[in-house]
DNA sequence: ATCATTCTCCCCACTTTTCCCCACTATTTT
DNA sequence: AAAATAGTGGGGAAAAGTGGGGAGAATGAT
């Protein structure tokens, strides 16, 4: 699926050039059709091809709207969703409020994260893997049991 | 599967040779399609043949979006990977962000890890290998527990 | 309802990046 | 020594990404 970063940039008109080597599964996939939102966790957006956002709201639907928690992961996810379209020049439109929200500005990391994208300010983006890398080096901290053998 | 240390250079455009010895097996395996990342915690790059990416990835997506370490590992990893193709003369186009990153400058050093190879810039490979040959004639350090029963 | 303003998206033009091709040198093989 | 192979360097075509004009749709105000 989708790997990797792309440094883009957004348009004065808030528009994104989709990387021509996504296009193509994007088109006969999803007809183009995306849903972009905001992340639980970090200042950045998710952009999920139409199918896969479908599998998202499958598994929000399960989540219980009586628990808090739950209630709010549910209305973070699917208030900030917007439905966004490939033009015929492969962009797509991001939404000023959800732009403004991540702060983006001109530079664009979109990185790809399997079932989706993220979409970061560039400057947020090295900032975070500064502190991600600087974080792993540091290793001052108690490692999962998954991590423990864990090879790549 | 990859072993040794080949000395190459990177020309002007960022392209790097792949030594022609690996160039069947990653054309026959992988179309030539490579995914090239940076490391968790030396400065180098890595460089995996897609079909081992493959397996890099499967064992990503094992990891919990919701743990921060975990999160973390998958973030670096998977947010800094580009897939990079042998072009027909052999050679591989290493991203503009990624060179920057591990301080690739023309010398390089291209060193097979069996499943992957380990990129670095020449200078700090020798750094490496003198800092790590020292630490282990040291001797200063805890056997963990399959170190242990290691032998060679 | 009408008009004005904003927004969306098509089209075209420009710049940058990528990649194919060929040529040159150095090393290895016959 | 000649031939073949490996690695390096660069020109130039093609592709990818960027920017903006302008038509039509949508929104909002009077």
């Amino acid at each position: 699926m989708f790997r990797g970063a792309n440094t883009l940039s957004l348009d004065n008109k808030g528009r994104l050039s989709i990387p021509t080597r996504y296009r193509e599964v994007l088109l006969s996939e999803s007809e183009g059709k995306m849903v972009c939102t905001v992340d639980l966790h970090q200042s950045c957006l998710l952009l999920y091809p139409l199918i896969e956002w479908e599998d998202v709201e499958f598994k929000l639907r399960q989540l219980s709207s009586m628990n808090p928690h739950e209630r709010r992961v549910q209305r973070v996810l699917l208030g900030n969703a917007h439905e966004v379209d490939m033009d015929k020049s492969g962009r797509i439109l991001v939404p000023a409020q959800l732009r403004q929200h991540a702060g983006l500005e001109k530079s664009i990391v979109l990185s790809g994260q399997l079932n989706k994208f993220e979409m970061w300010s560039e400057v947020q983006w090295q900032a975070q893997m500064e502190e991600d890398i600087e974080t792993e080096l540091a290793g001052n901290y108690e490692l999962t049991d998954r991590l423990k053998d864990f090879s790549f």
